[in-house]
DNA sequence: GTCTATACCGTGATAGAC
DNA sequence: GTCTATCACGGTATAGAC
């Protein structure tokens, strides 16, 4: 950011576009070609920046599991009752997926075919087990039902908090908003779908 | 089946083997020579049954959208109040997901690279709206809370039911059972998470 | 920093023998 | 029904000019 117009690449810009076309078509779907049209710059031109397709993807989840990770070393996260710390950690989940989308949507449909999306994949396990003793502790508080099985009911909820990656689009207008999204999210995840009447 | 010993392939049988591979390394991700492998016959063999890789894939979700579009007809999807209804389609999707796992997971993972692909997600995007409206159904009966915005309501709930595809899979001695898995995603879908006494 | 040219390999698919 | 041999193409990546 030294000069003022860019419109040479660097390494994070050229993630930048790198990530919209691996969202749209897939990793494996996404060849150099595909990457040079999008960015508007010869095949070769992109091996001046990155060693290969590779260092891309390992760029792109890297962020987005940092973002992740850092929720579980935030105050809301490691003070206070079980049952809010899972709270707090559900609703910055769902505002980090938003702020970072498309990072941590590549991140979620890794599959695991070379060494990089192995190591996302154990990454996003241990992310998913910290969580789960959050949430083991959240029950023994008797705040959380305690009749159904904590692994499963830890994997429904963050089931439905990542399928926001799915159709979230931020909107220019910056609507809807996003506390207010991670607030109906919660609310849903907690208190259930059915009218409060019962 | 008319022959009691079945050691040559027929396109269902490598179907079978071709989706645990889609499912195994992606459908961009896996070759004609993964499958050949898979499958144990030689790459061009596999051409004798089937007119190519996408026809496979077609089969697959095609599989997977009768499963899913024949819940809507079941009289449990179609008969008594809204509320019940939209219980019913969650609770039987949940089945038809673990009843047809692996067609089900390629379904839900297809990008839209190709037409085939495309043609997947349309449908799917028709399966959502029907639910879509039978949710509205119930919100208007008074039976799920109207404070939530029905098609993000619908979005969640299928967010969190599908993504079972992510982590569940069969036990040899059918072990957790389906119906109690099902009960399960339903009672957190509409009840919530929070213990009864709140 | 970007280009053209090219190496080299794996891809989906076909031809034709058995 | 399966095979070997082969094709044309597109894949990742590199060399070297500008």
């Amino acid at each position: 950011m030294t000069t003022a117009k860019r419109d040479t690449y660097t390494p994070e810009t050229l993630l930048t576009v790198a990530v919209r076309v691996f969202n749209e078509r897939g990793y494996d779907g996404t060849s150099m070609e595909h990457l040079s049209r999008a960015a508007g710059i010869s095949k070769s031109s992109i091996y001046h920046h990155v060693t290969g397709k590779e260092e891309l993807l390992r760029r792109a989840v890297s962020r987005a599991l940092d973002g992740l990770f850092g929720i579980l070393d935030e105050p809301g996260a490691v003070r206070g009752r079980a049952i809010e710390r899972v709270e707090y950690v559900t609703r910055r989940t769902v505002e980090v997926l938003m702020a970072e989308l498309p990072y941590v949507t590549l991140l979620l449909r890794v599959r695991g075919n070379t060494t990089t999306e192995r190591w996302a994949l154990e990454r996003r396990r241990e992310f998913d087990q910290r969580v789960s003793e959050l949430l083991k502790a959240a029950v023994a508080d008797g705040d959380l039902r305690a009749d159904v099985d904590i692994r499963l009911a830890t994997r429904l909820l963050f089931g439905m908090v990542n399928s926001l990656v799915e159709w979230y689009r931020p909107q220019p207008d910056g609507f809807p908003a996003e506390d207010q999204l991670a607030d109906t999210v919660v609310q849903l995840a907690f208190e259930g779908m059915r009218a409060s009447g019962r």
